[in-house]
RNA sequence: GCCGGCGUGGCGCAAUUGGCAGCGCACUUGUCUUGUAAACAAGGGGUUGGGGGUUCGAGUCCCCCCGCCGGCUCCA
């Protein structure tokens, strides 16, 4: 039969005459009687196509999941429940992070103050550690002319996957013929094209490279309606995306130091639980020369075995321009992620003619190589949201501190303590509203402000401020001083507390 | 894109066979001046996603769009 290995059973349904009214496939496993699971349940219908192929028709199929005792399917279901605790799209409207207003149009968001400080955070970081990996920042337009994605080979491969073309600059004559031919911009789908072209602005030599270009660039794609969600699949949004070009001979060097890069910067935003999948060449769909594939697999290969982690071996999964490592990390609930890629390309170095004075005067072809840590912004923060389950690290909390007074008379102290912090470049607001100091701290909880400072007669008396931590941990009559160094360590460090 | 479900103040939800659009939170104002997860009271806020249709009358029924949710296919 068609379906993989193993036995595949036919059910007979039989209706009340005796006869087989319907007969039903089943991989197993199997068993004699539906008694013999003690607990189950229906979870979601949806339609499936038949032989996972999209040409073919749909079926109606209906999920369940079974469990060998009531206990365990209970367990099942609160780790769905947990997981929807988490669900970065419920806590980005809670803790007023982002939204996906209608009026933009399905898959992009925008994000609101607090969104903002969170992502401007990631940024602000993410550059200070480029730029101490000799990385170059550049720009580039969201737009451009057909041309550009000609060249890329994009409007070749992937133009459905583009938005459609803005026609412009076309003139018609008064007879309603073109006398002017217009030009078609498209939104671009990828920074690659834009970098090459900054690598051939000018004469290139040996002694420049590896240079390595760095955007954080805004794409647009043209997902398939059903396939959005969230932040983690959008039609709008930002890669940290860089390019970098290297002769051959340094190709696994770069490699290397690039997957130690990449690494240790995921460790710094919290993610340290990482395997790795090398996605190697399809034979059907691929451009360049057999050894250099060659040549850059077994390098990838190496520089991901000498890693230490576990390596997924992905068999005709690379882009037909090259193969590439990708970096799956498991989150707080063991949940995996596709987070960075590093990929091999001597596909575009080609279609753009790219070319290095080397030292015995001759051009070489560079090799580029593309890379994405985050590979979005939007979706890094979607991921980090659900890790934290929207409890980030002091570092990353858009609001850090949280003044909490117990009476009105004590906010003046409560002022000074906030401006000491802010000044220290602490994110830090003094809630003087009318609500009861039970209320403050209820509210504060519920945002997951990771400090909460509270003052009252014998706070202010001494000089101090009473600590209550996230969760719920208290240290009272803190002098101002120290609770202050000891906020300002905690983020400096970015300490997960 | 496909199949199924859904769309009601900022958020979470209610509204009987088609018959006065409501509740909680949030917000504004007032009173209370408080020691670790919700004080009390009053007030404002809606063309029920958009458009068309049926009807004396539509949140409710029909059609077309838009968007969301769950899957499938896809994810350079």
């Amino acid at each position: 039969m068609e379906v993989g290995a193993g036995e595949l059973t036919i059910y007979d349904n039989i209706n009340r005459k005796g006869e087989t009214a319907w007969r039903d496939l089943c991989r197993g496993p199997h068993l004699p009687t539906t008694k013999r699971i003690p607990a189950f349940t229906l979870t979601r219908t949806a339609a499936a196509y038949w032989r996972g192929d999209a040409n073919n028709k749909q079926l109606q199929r209906i999920y369940g999941t079974a469990w060998e005792s009531k206990e365990a399917l209970a367990d099942h279901l609160h780790r769905l429940e947990e997981a929807a605790r988490r669900d970065h799209r419920r806590l980005g409207q809670e803790l007023d992070l982002f939204s996906f207003p209608d009026e933009l149009g399905s898959g992009l968001a925008v994000f609101h103050p607090k969104g903002g400080i969170l992502r401007k955070t990631m940024e602000d970081y993410s550059r200070q550690r480029h730029v101490e990996a000799g990385y170059e920042f550049v720009y580039s337009p969201h737009i451009s002319k057909g041309n550009l994605f000609e060249t890329s080979g994009h409007l070749q491969w992937f133009a459905d996957g583009m938005y459609p073309p803005i026609h412009v600059d076309e003139e018609l004559a008064a007879d309603g013929t073109v006398r002017k031919p217009g030009q078609d911009y498209y939104l671009k789908p990828m920074n690659c094209p834009f970098h090459c072209l900054i690598f051939r602005s000018r004469g290139r030599s040996y002694r420049e490279l590896p240079l390595r270009t760095f955007e954080f660039g805004s794409v647009y794609r043209y997902e398939k309606s059903g396939v959005i969600h969230g932040l983690t699949r959008v039609r709008g949004m930002t890669q940290d995306d860089a390019h970098i070009y290297c002769t051959r001979e340094q190709l696994r060097a770069e490699l290397a130091s690039l997957l130690t890069f990449v690494l240790d910067l995921l460790r710094d935003y919290g993610l340290d639980d990482f395997y790795l999948e090398l996605s190697t060449k399809d034979p059907d769909k691929y451009v360049g020369a057999d050894d250099v594939w060659d040549e850059a697999t077994r390098a990838l290969a190496e520089v991901a075995q000498s890693s230490g982690l576990e390596l997924v071996p992905d068999p005709g999964g690379a882009a037909f321009y090259g193969p590439k490592i990708s970096v799956q990390a498991r989150d707080a609930i063991g949940r995996t992620w596709q987070m960075s890629t590093i990929q091999v390309d001597f596909n575009l170095p080609e279609r753009f003619g790219l070319e290095y004075a080397a030292a015995d005067g001759s051009r070489q072809r560079p090799v580029m190589i593309h890379r994405a840590l985050f590979g979005s912004i939007e979706r890094f923060i979607g991921v980090l949201t659900e890790h934290y389950a929207g409890a980030f690290p002091p570092w990353l909390a858009p609001v850090q501190v949280v003044a909490i007074p117990v009476a009105e008379r004590h906010l003046d102290h409560l002022y000074a303590v906030a401006a000491q912090l802010k000044a220290a470049g602490i994110r830090v607001q003094v809630d003087d509203a009318g609500d009861r100091m039970q209320k403050k701290i209820r509210t504060s909880q519920l945002q997951k402000v990771p400090y909460m400072l509270l003052a009252g007669d014998r706070d202010v008396d001494g000089g101090a401020v009473s600590f209550r931590y996230r969760d719920g941990e208290q240290d009272n009559g803190v002098p101002v001083d120290q609770a202050v160094a000891r906020i300002v360590e905690a983020v400096a460090t970015r300490s997960p507390r």
